[in-house]
DNA sequence: TTTCTAATGTTATATTATTACATAATGTTA
DNA sequence: TAACATTATGTAATAATATAACATTAGAAA
């Protein structure tokens, strides 16, 4: 096999109920909302989702341990993503800043090292919860 | 009671391993090397580790549920957290950039959203590892 | 067709974290 | 000091998150 193209069934209906969701969903929350899609174990969950993390179709959010839908079109792969969490109900939004990917992508350390990847997470209160 | 003024006997015990270790450490990696010192159970170092956490005095590396002593004399509180994580060696270290800090407590959102608190975590190859 | 790789299914288990409840220690207020 | 409030502790049980191991199947490539 060369690269995958396609879904494949599970990958494909694990990203359907996340990316229907308007939160981020815990691995555990999917496995009971597939169980009737025939999907029965865990292990079955985790690896539609660590494919379609490694594809950038979602994101986990690490704070929480939740995956969501990625709504950032140029991510084409999991390497540069920033999330705004409200800190009460607990809103994820994904941020896309130009400003914010370009700032990141060139920052170097001291040792002028730069960086493959980064995850970013900010925390605060939401419009609704100010 | 007031505001605690001095770490507690099994929060000094944490603080003191995480401290005295050159790698982020786990919470059950934490319990086996403290229970010589009496502490017995999971709950007692989760709850020391979050105290810590909650003033400062070490940081939680979510990508890996692990926890490392901060380094930046400037953390008093756990809020502006930046980290570069290799992917071979594992190793871990804090970033302390003004510019980056200074950036990042600015960022605004689309809505004009400010946050209060935020962490980074990049990824990428050390030094060594390159 | 044979082979290689990736995906699947299944069971068991490892790892990470919290609930619940009883007790002790310390600070606050009257 | 007595009564109280709050924080920390101890302990057992369990919940929640994630992976190991192994057998099988499916699709693409040689």
């Amino acid at each position: 096999m060369q690269k995958q193209q396609y879904l494949t069934k599970n990958q494909q209906i694990v990203l359907d109920l996340v990316e229907k969701s308007s939160e981020p969903l815990k691995a555990y929350t999917i496995l009971f909302n597939v169980q009737k899609k025939g999907i029965k174990a865990p292990l079955q969950v985790y690896r539609a989702l660590d494919k379609l993390v490694e594809i950038g179709k979602i994101h986990k959010i690490e704070s929480r341990n939740a995956f969501i839908a990625c709504h950032n079109s140029s991510c084409q792969v999991a390497k540069a993503t920033a999330f705004s969490i409200c800190e009460i109900c607990e809103k994820v939004t994904e941020i896309s800043s130009a400003g914010l990917s370009k700032y990141l992508a060139n920052f170097k350390d001291k040792d002028g090292m730069k960086y493959s990847k980064y995850n970013l997470e900010f925390f605060g209160l939401c419009k609704k919860c100010r």
